[in-house]
DNA sequence: TAGTGGTCTAGACCACTGA
DNA sequence: CAGTGGTCTAGACCACTAG
C-alpha cells in the first residue's frame, strides 16, 4: 500500500486561522469590541501579517468583522436585512423606504445601461442619484435612469440640479402605470464614487441589484443599486414575514 | 495658494492596473482566451506578483476572469443568469430547473438553521443535498432541510441514502399546499464541501440564498443554496422577460 | 504625533494540471 | 515533467484617524 496519501491535503494556514478566529469571535468577543491590531495578532499566531490579513479579509467578506484604517478591527453586528423585493410592483420613491434623493442630471448612460433601456444612444436620459439609509447606516447607492421619452412631463422639469430635481423626476415617474419589473443580483466591486457614498474603499465587495421597470410601452426606467455586501442581507419576502438572522452556512 | 493638494490621492497601483487590464480585456481579448502567466504580466507592468494578483483577484470577483491552478488565467464569459424568483410559489423540485438531487440523510442542522425552521433541536430533520447545473456548468449547491414533522409520510421513507432517497423526500413535500415563501441573498464564502461541488477553492465568494417555505402550519422547509458568485447573476423576474446581459456599473 | 489598517516588494516553496 | 496559480514570509512605506 505504501503511502495511502490520506489527508495529504494540508489546510492552508489562513483557512485554519480563519476558523480559529471565527470561533473566538463567537465565544470571546462582543459586537463592537475591537480586536488586537494586525501586527500583534500575527505575532500571537506565529504567522506573517499578510497571512493573517488573508484570514481577516475573509471574515470581513462574511460580515463578521469591520476594519477601518487608522482605527482598528471591530466585531461587526449581524447583517441588516434590507427589503428589495418591494411589496408588489411599485415605482421607486413611492414608499420612501429609506431612500433619499441626492441629485439628478441629464447625461448619457453607459452602453450597458442603454442596452437595458433599449433606447437609442442619442436620446436624453435623466439620471437620478439616491442613497439608502437603514438604521442610521448608508447601505446602498443607486443610479436610476429614466429616458426623457418615458414621461411626457419630464422635459418640462427645470429645477436646478440637486435633491429637488431628483424628487421632481420621481414624481413624474409615478404618473405612469407600472406594468411589471425585473430584477437581478450579482457580485461586484464598488466604483470610486459609490464607495465614497457607502463609506468604503474603492473595490469593496458590493451586491449589484439591477431593476428594469416596465410599462405597456416598454422599459420606462432602469435602476442600478449598489449595496454594501459586508453589512447587508437582501430580502425578497413575498409574505409579510421576515428572516431575522442568518448565519446559515458552516 | 501654495500646494492646493489637488489629486493628492495617489491611486493604488493595483487599482490602476485593474483598470488597464479591464480595458485590455474589452479590446484585445476574446472570451476563453488565456492571458500571459502572472510572473510575466507582473514583469510587463513592472510590479510585484502580489500586486498584480490583487488586480486579478478583483477582476475575477467581477466575473471578468477565471483562474485555475495548473492551467492559467482565461477571459470569462458573461455571467449566466439563473432564475431564483421562481414562477410564483413552488416547492423545490417541482419544475426541475436544472436541479439534481444528490443525497438525503437525517441529521441535526446547525443552530442557525434550526432557528429558521423554528423547530426544537431534538426533532429529526431530513437534509436533502442538490446541485444545480446550468449550461453544463455547476452553479449552485443546496441543502434543503425538511423537519420530519412537516410531512406525515416522511417518516415512512426507507430508501437508502442517495439520489433516490432525496427524490422521495421531495415527492412527499409536494403533497403539501405551499402558502408562501421568503428569500434572502447575502455574500458568503464557500465551505469546503460546497467548494468541491462547485469546482472552486474553499473560501471562494458565493451568493447565499436562504429560502423559507411556509404552509398554514408554519415553516415547512428551509433551503440554503450556495451560488458561485463569479459566474452567476441571480434573476428575480416577475414578468416573462429576462435581463440578458449586465455590465452595468462603471 | 502615535498607532491603525492599506499597499507594495522580492523573494520562496507548494499543489495542481496537462503533455 | 515543466509550467501554472496558490500560499507564505519578512520586511518597508504610506494614508488615515484620533488624542
Amino acid at each position: 500500500m505504501g503511502t495511502t496519501q490520506l489527508e495529504s491535503v494540508p489546510e492552508p494556514k489562513y483557512w485554519h486561522l480563519k476558523t480559529v478566529l471565527s470561533e473566538a469571535l463567537d465565544q470571546d468577543f462582543a459586537v463592537g469590541e475591537v480586536l488586537p491590531n494586525e501586527r500583534e495578532l500575527a505575532a500571537r499566531f506565529g504567522v506573517a501579517r499578510a497571512t493573517l490579513r488573508q484570514a481577516l479579509e475573509q471574515l470581513e467578506l462574511e460580515g463578521r468583522l469591520q476594519r477601518r484604517r487608522g482605527v482598528g478591527t471591530t466585531v461587526a453586528p449581524p447583517r441588516v436585512g434590507v427589503a428589495v423585493g418591494s411589496p408588489q410592483h411599485s415605482w421607486p420613491g413611492e414608499c420612501a423606504d429609506g431612500w433619499e434623493p441626492v441629485d439628478a442630471v441629464d447625461g448619457i448612460p453607459s452602453a450597458a445601461v442603454l442596452k437595458l433601456l433599449g433606447t437609442p444612444a442619442d436620446q436624453p436620459v435623466h439620471t437620478v442619484r439616491r442613497t439608502r439609509v437603514t438604521q442610521g447606516q448608508a447601505v446602498a447607492a443607486e443610479l436610476l435612469y429614466v429616458p426623457a421619452a418615458s414621461v411626457p412631463g419630464l422635459s418640462a422639469i427645470d429645477a436646478p440640479a440637486g435633491p429637488a430635481r431628483a424628487r421632481a423626476v420621481l414624481r413624474e415617474l409615478q404618473r405612469l402605470a407600472l406594468d411589471g419589473q425585473d430584477r437581478s443580483v450579482e457580485l461586484g466591486s464598488a466604483r470610486a464614487d459609490d464607495a465614497k457614498e457607502l463609506d468604503r474603499l474603492p473595490g469593496a465587495p458590493v451586491l449589484l441589484v439591477t431593476t428594469r421597470y416596465f410599462t405597456a410601452a416598454g422599459t420606462a426606467a432602469v435602476s442600478v443599486a449598489t449595496y454594501r455586501a459586508d453589512t447587508c442581507r437582501l430580502t425578497f419576502g413575498d409574505s409579510g414575514v421576515e428572516i431575522t438572522e442568518t448565519r446559515a452556512a458552516s
